[in-house]
DNA sequence: ACAGGAACCTGATAGC
DNA sequence: TGCTATCAGGTTCCTG
């Protein structure tokens, strides 16, 4: 479900939350999505911790506790976090809930349970293999025009499969890779590597624009991604061609196009994007 | 080394 | 109404 943007809003909305709260038992619903350590390692060793701060990696959420661990989240395809006050009525997906001394508790929900959770050593976060293998994301020193034209220039296949890697690069996901190839007028099938330099310039802007925007607008509510208080985001009104099919383009008016690239419904406009 | 496709899951919606 | 097909914000594993 969450791209950066999405996952960042939850960062900032259950920070303020859970910060300083601290866990008493944990309600495991459906123990497959917990990945590592074993079932009662995870319940005892996540009892009576606290939680320092909330960090983000791309798309990873990461929980650092006063024991030396870190809860790590991924959220996948439709993966929420929660924050429920005592009393309150909870998700019908609710698969893992963490409770806390105050009352409150945090609920992971996921209606696909294609979501991950881990609990880690802070030392040994390097075992996890796609947080340690990310590429740099959109806004962060490393992600600069050099970087991204070295990674254009030696790759042969299609420029939208290269902004999906995250290797390549952290946290963009299916809607942010077709509205940054929007804004910067490109193909989504395009070979990333016949891309010019002014391509590439436009196209590095572009997703930092898109990003930041996102970010700005809370994310994206396209079908169910909520925030941790529940509340929807407003990047949705706000784009130009994902989930656009038939409608005309903001620009030109020519028919939004829908097609399959690099495996993901993808959507352009046949006109502005060469 | 890299690209493409299937697999993992469940539910919502569109079309007949 | 009810059935079927398609689609879904992601990642990983396998194959070629």
């Amino acid at each position: 479900m969450p791209e950066m943007p999405e996952v960042e809003t939850i960062r900032r909305s259950l920070a303020v939350r859970i910060q300083g709260l601290t866990i008493k038992e944990t309600t495991i619903k459906l123990a497959r999505l917990i990945k590592w350590p074993t079932l009662h390692e995870f319940s005892a060793s996540i009892y009576g911790s606290t939680i320092i701060r909330l960090e983000r990696r791309a798309k990873y959420l990461l929980f650092y506790l006063d024991n030396e661990k870190v809860l790590v989240v991924h959220l996948r395809m439709t993966g929420r976090l929660n924050y429920v006050s005592e009393g309150k009525p909870k998700d019908p997906y609710s698969r893992i809930i963490f409770h806390f001394t105050n009352g409150d508790s945090l609920e992971y929900a996921d209606t696909r349970t294609l979501g991950t959770l881990y609990l880690m050593p802070a030392t040994e976060l390097n075992r996890i293999y796609g947080l340690i293998s990310l590429g740099p994301e959109p806004l962060s020193d490393e992600f600069t025009f050099d970087y991204l034209l070295s990674l254009v220039l030696k790759r042969k296949g299609k420029i939208k499969s290269l902004l999906l890697n995250q290797k390549a690069i952290g946290g963009i996901g299916n809607i942010y890779a077709d509205e940054s190839l929007s804004l910067a007028g490109i193909h989504p099938a395009r070979v990333a590597c016949t891309l010019t330099v002014i391509e590439v310039e436009k196209l590095h802007s572009a997703i930092n624009e898109v990003i930041k925007k996102g970010i700005e607008e809370g994310g994206t509510t396209f079908r169910d991604y909520r925030d941790a208080d529940g509340n929807k985001g407003r990047f949705q009104q706000e784009l130009t061609v994902y989930g656009r099919k038939g409608d005309p383009c903001k620009t030109c008016g020519t028919d939004v196009m829908r097609t399959e690239v690099a495996g993901r419904g993808t959507h352009f406009c046949p006109n502005c994007q060469k």
